[in-house]
DNA sequence: CTCGATTGGGAATACGTTTTCTCTAAACGA
DNA sequence: TCGTTTAGAGAAAACGTATTCCCAATCGAG
C-alpha cells in the first residue's frame, strides 16, 4: 500500500519519534523525554519549549518502546468463555472504566468452551505480556475450561470459580434473593415461591437459601421447595400454568424468579390464565436484563447485579496488584441491588 | 508483591529470553532467533536443538520487542460505540476468529456517545500503535461521535455510516426485507403489513422498499405505507391491538416487523386478542435476536444479519490492508439469512 | 596447490523509549 | 581568588528481538 495515502496534514503524525522532537527542539533525546514526561531538571522555558515542539508535531510516544523499558505493557486481558456477552460485555464495559484513566487498555478474548482455542489465546496474551488477567465466566461454580499454568502476572476472577487463594468477585447471590423476598413481603404478600433454574447451579441453591431464610425470617409458611427447572421462558410459562391450576387457596400470591426469563414467561402465564400481575400475584426477577424486563407487561421489578460493579472493582484490584499492593486473598461477595418497576405493586423510584 | 508467587515450574516462566535460550543452547542470539522463526542457513541439528532448549525453558517471545523492531504490533483496535453489545459482540466474535489464526489480537474500545471518552480511547490505540482499526456502530447512517483525523493505519467500518472512499461492511437490509416477504408470500399470505421502526433510520426506509418491492412483484395489495414506530415491544403491542380493531376482511394475513422486539410484542397483542399465530396471521421479524425470537411463542421466524460473517470478512479485509494488498473501497452489503421457525406455518429447518 | 564457492554461524545494528551517570558552566561562600 | 555546590543538559546503556552483513571453515574444481 502507498503509505502517502496515510500521510498526515502535519498534526498526528505516528510516525514521528522523540528523536524528531528532540532535534526540532534542538535539544538531546534525553532531554526531550525528561521535558515529556516530567522529570529531571531543566528551566521550565526549556520544558514549555519541548513540549510545545511536541504538540506542533504531533507526537505519540510509541507504547510498546515505552513497555519494552518499563517492563509494563499497560494492557490486560480480559479471558472470557461468555461469548453471547449478557455477562461479560457489562463487565467488560466496567473494567474499562476503572482501567482508562490510568492508560490501560484491555484485550478481549472470547472464545468457545473448547480448550484448543482457550490456549491459543492465552497464549497470543502471554506474549504481549499483559500486566494482568480477567477472567470471567457465566456461572460462579465453574471455571474456564483449561488449566491455567502458574501465571507470570497477576489475575483476578469474575463471576466464575474462586479458591480462596485466589481473588475473585462475584454478585451476592444469597443477599440479592434476601432482597427480592424481602420487597414481596413489604408489599404485603404471605405466600411466596420460588420458581428458579437447575440445581447444579450454585447460584441457584444460594438464591434457595435466601428466599428461606427471609420467608421463614417473617414467620411466613414455607411453600414447596423450590421449582427448578431450566433458565428458560418456556419453564416459566409452564410454571405459571401450574399456578394457574392450583386452587385459589393453596395459590402463593408472590412469586421470586431465579431469573428475568423465567418470570416473564411465568407472567405471560398467569396474563393469559386471567390472574392479574401484580394484583393478584406479584413477581419479582434476577438480572435486570433490561431488554426483557423493560418489556415485561407490567415492567418487571428485580434484582440486579452489578456487574458493571464487578467489572470496575475487578479493575482497580488488578491495577493494585500490578503496582505491588497486597491484597487478601478471597471472594468478594458485591451487594446487589433491587430495580423497582411495577410487577409487585410497589411504587417504581 | 514478592515476585516469587509468580515463579514457574520450569516450564512457561514468561522472564526467559532468547538469550537464556542461546546461552543454554550454546549458540549466539542471532543463530537463536533464526532457529525459531525458520530463517538462515544451520544443520537440521542446530535447529531442532536449538527449539528444543527454548520449548524446555517454555521460552515465549516477548511481542513488544518483536513489535518495536517489525514495525508491526499485531494488534488491531475495535472501536464502537455499542456498550449494550446487542451489535458488537457477534461482530467482535466474528472479527477475533478471523484474526486469531495470524496471531493477531483485538484491543477492544467500547464508549457512551462521549467525544471526550472516544478522543481518549481512539488515542489509546495510536499509542499502542494497532496495525488497523475496526469502527463498530449501532446504525449505518451513523458514524462515531468523533471526527477521525487522517489515520496512520488502514480503518474499516461495520454496520456504520462509511463513505464511497472508505471500506465498509454492512447488513443488505434490502435483499433481506425481501427475503422475509418472500417467504411470507411462500406461505401464501396475501395481505402483507410492515410494522417497523422510525423512519429517521436508514435501516428502516431501506427494509420498507424490500417491502414493497417484494410485494409489488407478486402483484399483491400494496397496504398502508409501513407503520413506523419504536423500536420496542411496546410499539409492536400497540401495532397488534390496532390490527384486531380491523374489519377481519381488510387485516392483513401477514405482517414483516422491522425487528423481533416488535414482532415479539405484536405477536403478543395478536395472541391475547384470540388471533391464532400462523394460523390466522403469519408474522417475520428481523434481527434473530435468539433470546427474544426463540421465547416468542410461537417461536419466531426472522432475518439473521450475519453480523459474526460481518465481523469475520471485516477482519480479513483488515489483514489484507495491513499487508499492503490493494482492496477495493465502498460498502459491501452482505446477505441476510431467513431463519425458519414456527410463526410463518413453514416447516422449520 | 590454489582459487572460488558454499556452508554454518556470529557480531553488530536497529527499533523508540527511559534512566543513570557524567560533564560543564555558572553561582556562591569564604 | 579558589574551591564547592548546583542547575541544566547530554552520552550511553538498557529493554528483547530480527536482520544484515561478515568471517571462518570446508569443499570441489582445475
Amino acid at each position: 500500500m502507498d503509505s502517502d495515502l496515510y500521510e498526515m496534514p502535519g498534526m498526528e503524525n505516528a510516525r514521528v519519534t522523540i528523536k524528531d522532537v528532540a532535534r526540532a527542539a534542538g535539544v538531546s533525546i534525553a532531554t526531550a523525554s525528561k521535558a515529556l514526561n516530567d522529570r529531571g531538571r531543566m528551566t521550565v522555558e526549556t520544558r514549555q519549549r519541548i513540549r510545545d515542539v511536541a504538540a506542533s508535531l504531533g507526537f505519540m510516544p510509541n507504547a510498546m518502546a515505552r513497555a519494552l523499558v518499563s517492563q509494563r505493557s499497560f494492557t490486560i486481558g480480559l479471558l472470557t468463555n461468555d461469548t453471547y456477552g449478557r455477562f461479560t460485555l457489562p463487565v467488560a464495559a466496567g473494567l474499562s472504566a476503572a482501567l482508562i484513566d490510568c492508560g490501560v487498555s484491555v484485550f478481549l478474548c472470547a472464545f468457545e468452551d473448547d480448550a484448543g482455542q482457550a490456549a491459543i489465546n492465552l497464549r497470543s496474551m502471554l506474549e504481549k505480556r499483559v500486566d494482568g488477567l480477567v477472567i470471567a465466566g457465566k456461572r460462579i461454580d465453574r471455571g474456564l475450561p483449561i488449566e491455567l499454568p502458574r501465571l507470570p502476572m497477576p489475575v483476578v476472577r469474575v463471576n466464575s470459580l474462586c479458591s480462596d487463594d485466589q481473588i475473585g468477585f462475584v454478585p451476592d447471590d444469597r443477599e440479592g434473593a434476601l432482597t427480592a423476598v424481602n420487597h414481596l413481603i413489604a408489599c404485603r404478600r404471605r405466600r411466596i415461591a420460588h420458581v428458579t433454574g437447575p440445581t447444579s447451579f450454585l447460584a441457584v441453591r444460594l438464591r434457595a437459601e435466601g428466599w428461606e431464610q427471609a420467608v421463614q425470617a417473617a414467620g411466613l409458611p414455607l411453600l414447596d421447595g423450590p421449582q427448578s427447572g431450566d433458565w428458560s421462558e418456556a419453564f416459566g410459562f409452564r410454571s405459571g400454568q401450574q399456578l394457574l391450576a392450583m386452587p385459589p387457596a393453596e395459590r402463593p400470591d408472590g412469586v421470586f424468579c431465579g431469573n428475568d426469563q423465567i418470570a416473564r414467561g411465568l407472567i405471560d402465564a398467569l396474563t393469559v390464565g386471567g390472574l392479574r400481575v401484580p394484583d393478584d400475584v406479584s413477581v419479582v426477577g434476577f438480572d435486570n436484563w433490561e431488554v426483557l424486563a423493560k418489556a415485561t407487561r407490567p415492567p418487571l421489578t428485580t434484582i440486579d447485579m452489578g456487574l458493571n460493579e464487578l467489572g470496575r472493582q475487578a479493575g482497580s484490584t488488578l491495577l493494585d496488584l500490578v503496582a505491588g499492593k497486597h491484597v487478601e486473598p478471597g471472594v468478594r461477595r458485591l451487594a446487589c441491588r433491587l430495580v423497582v418497576r411495577s410487577s409487585c405493586g410497589a411504587q417504581p423510584l
